[in-house]
DNA sequence: TAGATTGTTAATCGATTAACAATC
DNA sequence: TAGATTGTTAATCGATTAACAATC
């Protein structure tokens, strides 16, 4: 949890959230510019929203600017990286160190950001390298792994007829969020949330899009 | 493009194409526990939408079922799999063979799609594996493998520093869908859908919302 | 036929946008 | 101060849901 208020959690939709991502992206850009200043419109020509979304956003989560002055470049990063958990280290394990699991792991992109992959599971043996600076470790020590260094979010990536049993396996540990990345859709109950992404669902989703020439809305 | 009618294209919402996908992915379950008929109320509960909703998905596409005796699992498998482009084999390629393209490019969930990555481009020379059975190419070898194959479709996963470049180089061969896994979201032209797909972005998703203690509404 | 389920229309809900008063 | 931009309210738009007549 986070050092903010209760108060300040606002129920926001999945688009909401993402527009947020996109906004942080934008600032780091322009901070990268120099820019000090940034204004509603110069986030929305960046993110291809209006500027109205933008100043609607940030009012929902009580960022706010100075009108005539727009919003202080580092005190907007701030708030963004606030919202999005981005003030401290998040610490994930890979469960499935397969094809995706493996390059999720070595992900540069990960880097720069306050998100980290602490360690790999998997039932296979071979793949099992309890020394590695990113150690790989049998399933049964995922538990103990979990409790021992506090870890609260997860990826799920092992192949479809694994997904449900594995989540539960992670659930029983005390993981509070998964970002799933098998084919098997998985339903969050009260104690875990769970976020799914389909590599097909994705394919599928371009191939219509350029099977019928229309353009998809963002997002 | 597919065998049917231009009429029968509707412009619609990324959302409502990804709930055809499952639909598709439900109706390859119910399938499989040997459901001949199938009623808009099994998958509403198969994919936690209402069953107006499934039926308004379908009347919008022209998918009718039987009055009484809700739809035939072969046709409506038929037809989901038409509009979502699985009538024939979609040939990719995959440009930047880096961590991410090489797991995209094993990935064993797409085997039994119509979803086929053909070939692989990187400008590091030590990938390249011109003749493996999914070979790796050079970028210059791009344009030319582009118009051989007829290919239409692409995966673009390079670094940030390089995705805008790539980009151009994919459009202008002539490809007309790119999934972009890289951290920068591409903009799509006339020519080109792209379907933006940020790594992070989905991370910082999950944390929010687990951070919050709320619930992502279905996608 | 009687009963159940579709297909579609109308009602509702939520998200986006426009407009503008507040104010820096 | 005059001018420009925010923050918020009201209007619009689009997507979801409810309801029910059509019909198998």
């Amino acid at each position: 949890m986070p050092n903010k208020d209760e108060r300040s959690f606002k129920m926001s939709s999945r688009n909401r959230i993402l527009r947020l991502s996109r906004y942080k992206n934008a600032v780091l850009r322009l901070k990268s510019l120099n820019f000090v200043r940034i204004f509603s419109d110069n986030l929305a020509d960046a993110t291809s929203v209006t500027a109205s979304q933008v100043r609607k956003d940030f009012s929902i989560f009580e960022i706010r600017g100075n009108r005539r002055g727009g919003y202080n470049a580092d005190e907007l990063l701030n708030q963004l990286n606030n919202v999005l958990g981005k003030d401290k280290l998040r610490e994930f394990i890979m469960v499935g160190v397969g094809n995706i699991g493996r390059a999720l792991m070595r992900y540069p992109g990960f880097a720069r950001s306050e998100i980290k992959i602490t360690a790999g599971f998997d039932i296979d043996q071979t793949k099992h390298a309890p020394d590695s600076d990113m150690p790989v470790l049998p399933m049964e020590e995922l538990a103990n792994y979990v409790r021992k260094n506090k870890i609260e979010l997860g990826v799920l990536a092992v192949p479809d007829f694994s997904a449900q049993e594995v989540f539960e396996i992670m659930a029983k540990a005390g993981i509070k969020g998964i970002l799933n990345f098998s084919p098997i859709r998985l339903h969050s109950d009260k104690n875990v949330v769970v976020s799914n992404l389909n590599l097909e669902t994705e394919f599928e989703n371009l191939i219509y899009f350029v099977n019928t020439g229309t353009v998809p809305a963002e997002e």
